[in-house]
DNA sequence: ATTAATGCAAACGGTTTGCACTACT
DNA sequence: AGTAGTGCAAACCGTTTGCATTAAT
């Protein structure tokens, strides 16, 4: 899963967790043991995790993890700005850290794959929509569902 | 919700009803008042709803419904073709009739409604994935989430 | 000292399942 | 008669909530 284009690793951890302790400082929020592995544990992932995914994660960090200390913190990373919710095949929550490039996803309904939609390529949609409908298209949201090279020729 | 578009109401339900019947009895399966029920009531909404919504519909026809039931009734009908289903904004299941034109969704996640998105309009961007990528778009499947032209402007 | 954040445990909502029973064909 | 479909009740899974407790500031 997840595948192709090059796996852009986010910065080194320690400069991230700097800056978001630093970010939710501004707004009066604490920066928890609990936070912190909930920053690593996403910071670890290339594509994109559900909430569920990222409990399992967060507990190989730290066993004692709740979900609900995860959904809440999934919640204020939301809201600072650092990661970005969209809906998966399945409807779940999917949540990637907000990337140095805006961009969707494309799913593969056949093998389960995942791709980064970039910009550019949705840029027709996107320009489209703003011009003929006033419609602001959400990129970070959008998750294409149809089938993969691959298992068209299949 | 469910804007602007010509309501594109469906064939007459008598009608309807004897085509699924035959859509049915050709791969040997059945034609049974429950089934008739969420036909009857998926055909009443011109844009699409959820699973749940469908079970309260149904039970307005009949109010022994179970969930079960609608759900596996769902299930059939999506495979001999008659509806299709797409994630909305929760992630919640959606389904709709196959339209005679088929088409996409957009959403708007600050006032919740939702719109057709016709092929014409998702051209550039489904044309442009099987052209570079040789992914097949599933529009039936798209849900493209954003802020409407209403919205923004407030 | 304040008050944000946690952990627990329970609830929730949508959806799915196993199984005995019913009713289309 | 044969087998697809139903209803029930319970389970499931991801996610959310209230509340008393803990700990970051």
């Amino acid at each position: 899963m997840t595948g192709a284009p090059p796996a852009r690793r986010g910065t080194p951890t320690p400069e991230r967790w700097a800056a978001v302790k630093r970010r939710l400082h501004e707004r009066g929020l604490r920066w928890t043991p609990q936070r912190r592995a909930v920053v690593e544990a996403i910071s670890q992932v290339d594509g994109h995790v559900t909430g569920a995914e990222l409990v399992a994660d967060c507990r190989a960090i730290d066993p004692a993890t709740t979900p609900s200390t995860v959904y809440r913190t999934l919640d204020v990373l939301e809201e600072i700005g650092l990661i970005s919710h969209s809906h998966g095949l399945e409807g779940r929550q999917e949540f990637h850290i907000r990337p140095a490039v805006l961009h969707g996803h494309l799913a593969c309904s056949s093998c389960g794959g995942s791709w980064e939609l970039l910009p550019d390529e949705a840029a027709p949609l996107v320009d489209g929509l703003r011009r003929r409908r006033g419609f602001e298209v959400a990129l970070d949201h959008l998750t294409v569902v149809g089938r993969c090279d691959a298992c068209r020729e299949r």
